[in-house]
DNA sequence: TCCCTTATTGGGAGCGCTAACAATCTAGTT
DNA sequence: AACTAGATTGTTAGCGCTCCCAATAAGGGA
């Protein structure tokens, strides 16, 4: 049996219903007493069109309500004004807002949004890939999952951007927050709080963006003559809580505590209240990434703030680009950069604003 | 000018870029030395197939990499195999869970879930359900917008599962929370406590589960002899702020606030932060749904637990049923439980769990 | 008046696939 | 050996649409 899913088991001469009744070209045509070219012509906005014809064939449309079959015109080779988008977990903010913000810009193209997620789940990459491919998507945006590597072959020349982690082995148009400098930035502020032992926490290393901001933390360490501190990895509540048990004990405790991801942070935040741990008097924090809920929490928490609307306008923009010129991905790789949201978590008491470079 | 995006101008006479170079089932027929149909018998699964004959096919079909063309498919009527979900907003984590949920059931079956969401526009949607129709996808889970109304012949026969929110002229299946129940028994919690004047407060009060909690509310409120106060509308955090401040002056303070969904409980948590009201002492709280970051707010928030996973399975499954067995829509209500998490904010000091009825 | 150019319309063919039916082949029966 | 039921495979048509090319209608200059 093939890897893709297929009809069922049909007997052999059980009949499938077919969608009957529908409208067709065919049947604008005749209503309006044309040839259905005429009417395909009219659709595609075609100039050569009579006004008189036009408008009877506007008429017929609407009386008749026809709606055009789309798995006909892509199988012609039209486009299907469909393109995917492909992330690893909807139930991140980060992702949800990516995905609204992709949706906003296409639509105002033209294009609809085939979101999908694959829960992280690399393999699930793959597949879905490939069977938004087998339903003729007009080109793909890509976060993909940790540890993804997709193939040249696979993408199979179909337009794609990818946005927030690059596709190792698809040479594409790469998309993605300025995370190296974002990291950067927020460890020197709390360098100049006079904060020496500076830890970074967070999920698993491999992913892009963590790397990134691990090299922005060491590039900002190293500037003030610091040796920069071991990753560590938190995955759940639990080792939250074990992980701020470590900070604080030992000959050199730990000042200030940088988690390198949103979801991380929101550990952390929950560890504290549990383990009474005064922010930012027994720790200073600073957060990455915008946190639901962040007002209802003291102190405020200051923050790297990602942008994340004009990420992903851009990499849309890009992707429709390469789809209507067809135009060859440039493996272009767009830096956007972040800015900081300086509240009170850090050890800073007014509230001020600052922009990456 | 149709009121569907069209293919572009063409000029007349414009060659489109067809998908070339994809494997066809012919190609796979001639490598394997047999007909079109044998290879597409074998795809299906139909046992009149000798092994010998399907070795070859699956040989070539390995070799050459072919991939089927849902067009073709789907233009006889077979089915897409991919299920449309459409969501008023993707921010939301309830919504956003119910993506997740639906996903993973659908996906086990076999079936691609093509999420969109209406970002609270109610023309989108039903542009999106035309044009989903138009891609024809095998079915539609519908969490409607606000106040939209799809008349029956839109749908068009397409099987169709309402999800949280009843659909308006069409007649069909429908899973929700039992919010009624759910509101009913959480406002009774809180007239255990001794709490007399009991406020509600959320979102536009037109949509149909916001009504329903209304409905249990009143109904508590009365069967315990007391008169239900009015919906307070709050939509922001400056009519949060607004509401606080009148909710504890005059005569008759209010003693306990029952946000009737998440966004508005995280507004009022993020407006006692701001007054300094302390929970449960100034003012007893409840909250319906679960926040994001709870576990970093004090006092622990009691809340409405709703069951979101199973409500999203049962939907899918509702759905697959209707589009496998080719049932009709019983127009079923189907109303799933909720739980009550009992925490702190309601004025208890353990924690302990009940079931609603 | 005729011919030629340009605007507008029509007529097949065929995209990749599957339903229905036809054809072939096998083994079992009398 | 002739025949038949059943298993296996092939053939044809056509899903709804758009391509290519041909056909017609409309204007403009000789």
């Amino acid at each position: 049996m093939p890897d893709f899913p297929i009809g069922g088991y049909d007997g052999g001469s059980v009949s499938v219903s077919r969608p009957m009744g529908r409208v067709t070209l065919a049947d604008v045509a005749k209503a309006a007493s044309v040839a259905t070219m005429t009417v395909s012509r009219y659709l595609h906005g075609n100039p050569n069109i009579s006004p008189a014809t036009a408008r009877k064939v506007k008429a017929a449309i609407d009386r008749l309500g026809y709606r055009p079959n789309y798995a006909a015109r892509v199988l012609m080779g039209q486009p299907s004004k469909v393109i995917g988008l492909i992330l690893p977990n909807l139930a991140n903010p980060f992702f949800s807002l990516i995905a609204h913000c992709v949706q906003q810009t296409a639509h105002g193209r033209g294009y609809l949004v085939w979101i999908a997620a694959t829960n992280d789940d690399p393999t699930s990459d793959l597949e879905l890939i490939e069977r938004m491919r087998d339903h003729h998507v007009d080109g793909l945006l890509l976060a993909s999952s940790q540890g993804s590597n997709i193939p040249q072959e696979k993408m199979g020349g179909i337009p794609t951007v990818a946005i927030d982690r690059p596709l190792r082995g698809a040479g594409v148009d790469f998309v993605t927050v300025d995370d190296r400098a974002a990291a950067r930035e927020a460890v020197s502020h709390l360098l100049q709080h006079g904060y020496k032992r500076i830890a970074i926490t967070g999920i698993d290393a491999q992913i892009r963006p963590i790397q990134e901001r691990i090299l922005g933390y060491q590039d900002a360490m190293r500037a003030a003559g610091l040796p920069p501190l071991p990753y560590i990895r938190c995955d759940d509540h639990a080792s939250a809580l074990q992980i701020c048990k470590t900070l604080r004990t030992g000959k050199r405790p730990v000042e200030a505590l940088f988690p390198l991801n949103g979801d991380t942070s929101v550990l952390f935040l929950e560890a504290f209240e549990e383990l009474r741990i005064s922010i930012p008097r027994d720790l200073a924090f600073f957060s990455y990434g915008d946190i639901p809920l962040s007002r209802a929490i003291r102190p405020r928490l200051s923050a790297v703030q990602q942008p994340i609307e004009a990420m992903a306008e851009q990499a849309t923009l890009r992707l429709l680009e390469q789809i209507e010129q067809k135009t060859k991905p440039s493996r272009a790789r767009i830096k956007i950069p972040a800015s900081l949201v300086i509240r009170e978590s850090c050890g800073c008491t007014r509230s001020r604003s600052s922009r990456t470079s």
